[in-house]
DNA sequence: CTTTAATCGAGACGGTACGTCTAGTCTTTGG
DNA sequence: CCAAAGACTAGACGTACCGTCTCGATTAAAG
């Protein structure tokens, strides 16, 4: 959103309308593919004014974030079952399993833009970087506690081949991101954070 | 390029057009970034008519490809060091070194292209997975020959890892392509073929 | 014009734009041709968005249509001088001092127009004919009235033989469509309706 | 034609060529009309190349003069009835006849291009205004000698109310030009040129 | 029997304009 | 004061022809 003027005076903001459009920019997405949602397209979905859309967002990028943040918007809940890999399992499989679903064209979407607009990079970069490996690393700390892995481990590296990961097969499609993904994922890891580790 | 017609009838092809065109395709796209690189741009650029463009490409991302075919030219000879991590510390130093600095911007914008069109994406992954991949996995069969590695090695966990890791920081640029990220990912890769595999 | 949409809702209709349009077209039209009055040109000259055009008329030729209503605007009124032969000169002269000068290259253009779009020639049927020969039908209904022209006077015949010579010159400039040419050519039809007719 | 250059050395003109092109040029006309039979569509009609008609032609206009020159070929023989009516009667019938018919496309695609170009519209005039009143001024000057009409006459009015009238009708097509019309028309200039002369 | 000069096909080229499209902005009416 | 409708500017899109050009392959007459 852009702003948030005087919440008293005038007609107030019309409820029904903001989420009507980020439901139109979601079916137009799934349905129409990225390219065919234009504001106008999704303006005419939502049975919206353009103006409407250009009010509270500045374009289809800004948009398309808060339509990411509605949908993944609950707080992963961080697993508890005894073991860093076990730990790490249980995260990437819930992570990868929405995903790889109905996140699947926003996500990549979204990168999209990202990879053309270095401003909107920077925005991104908070909630698909920053944000997801704090959560890995707060499972890595807590192992670290355990003594379950050397307290030189670094949570960067382990991010960087979960995440790194996700998003190879995201964009590329090679190979899917299910159960058995991240069970592999986790052990190999969890491998490298013990044996790798100078 | 779309076609090869008839060789020796009519006018010749003008090698230097077409040089000129994936010359000023790059300039423009390093200079003024993706988005500024329209095709009709590019024509100014290199002091051509859009036409002579779509006559020989379908458009600006098949132009692109060949942009990066053109920079990235000479095969990547394999290393031979003697041992696996040794052998992929080699090849991903050069990787990356070309990735993070004259095909940066080549890769990405290919990859926003890809993100959008699939038909396109099929005709990327040959060149940005499979071709890639055909490396590592040369380098692991040799590592299994030796006895270096498990015989029941998965190459494809490799590839992922490294590849993986290379396009997350490709993309979102959260952390260097250097040398040191070359050592470390072939420790963890190394780590995780040797220790992670069932 | 094209349409008439919602009279009431949205921005109304820019009238200075329209005006604009019309004036810029006109002008290109005079200073550089017909030829030269491309849609592009006359967009630039007018300081308005080519889509602007489009969204009101079809193309050149319905536009040109407009330019030439506003030009030719006023109704001619028909004159009232007693016998057929004044009263045609009179008409003749006006029209012809009209069509020699302002409307010469919009008449000239029109004409190369519908030439070679049928559809357009069926429109412009009724102005440039149909329209024009009604003031002359009237002129010989109200001389035959007066018994000064026989009652089989073909009323066809007389606008064959005044606007086919006025068009005739107007294409081929090979005399002028003065004063001097309406009085000749009423004389003319005026023989043509009392001795010629069977 | 544009140039005769050097009648002996080098291989001589292809007169099969040369005909091929007048007859697609007419033959496209025909069929899709004149704003299809563009230089690069009649080339492929004629299997020649675009060149081949640039090195005898300077354009479409000037092609389609010959083409008009080809099939208009035979000089019109003047009548010899005895009468002025009845030498124009059969002078017009028989032109009218070709104009309406065969001619037609031709005559209308040659109007649209003289009213958009002067310098063809000049050449123009010599084949289709003085070429055509010169027969019409002999047919008077004969009439004068038998003292069938006053000396006086014009023989421009003439022209002009018999070939003005053709074009109108050809141009906006609101009547047929048949052999009633010649008649019709033939009294109609004896009528105005024995009783409308000062 | 080779040279020389011109024609012809094919088609690449730099251009211009086309008519369509989307992005954003602006200007009304109406709730 | 917001929302809807929609007119407007700006400019890229991909297409169609323009007229010019550069080829190789013919085709004769001249040497």
């Amino acid at each position: 959103m852009i702003e948030q003027p005087s919440a008293t005076r005038g007609r107030p903001r019309d409820t029904k309308t903001h989420g009507a459009i980020l439901r139109a920019a979601f079916t137009v997405l799934e349905c129409e593919g990225y390219a065919a949602a234009t504001i106008e397209r999704i303006a005419a979905e939502a049975g919206v004014a353009k103006q409407t859309i250009y009010r509270w967002w500045k374009g289809k990028a800004p948009l398309f974030m808060e339509v990411l943040a509605h949908k993944a918007g609950q707080a992963i809940e961080l697993p508890d079952s005894g073991s860093f890999k076990g730990d790490l399992t249980l995260l990437l499989t819930g992570t990868f399993a929405a995903v790889s679903t109905t996140l699947r064209p926003l996500m990549r979407a979204l990168a999209a833009e990202l990879l053309q607009d270095d401003d909107f990079a920077e925005t991104v970069r908070d909630v698909f970087v920053r944000r997801r490996r704090a959560n890995v690393r707060s499972l890595v700390e807590k192992a670290i506690g355990r003594g379950e892995l050397p307290v030189e481990t670094d949570p960067e590296l382990i991010c960087d081949i979960v995440f790194g990961t996700m998003w190879y097969r995201l964009m590329f499609d090679h190979s899917p991101l299910d159960k058995a993904a991240a069970e592999q994922l986790a052990a190999a890891a969890n491998a490298a954070a013990v044996y790798a580790t100078k």
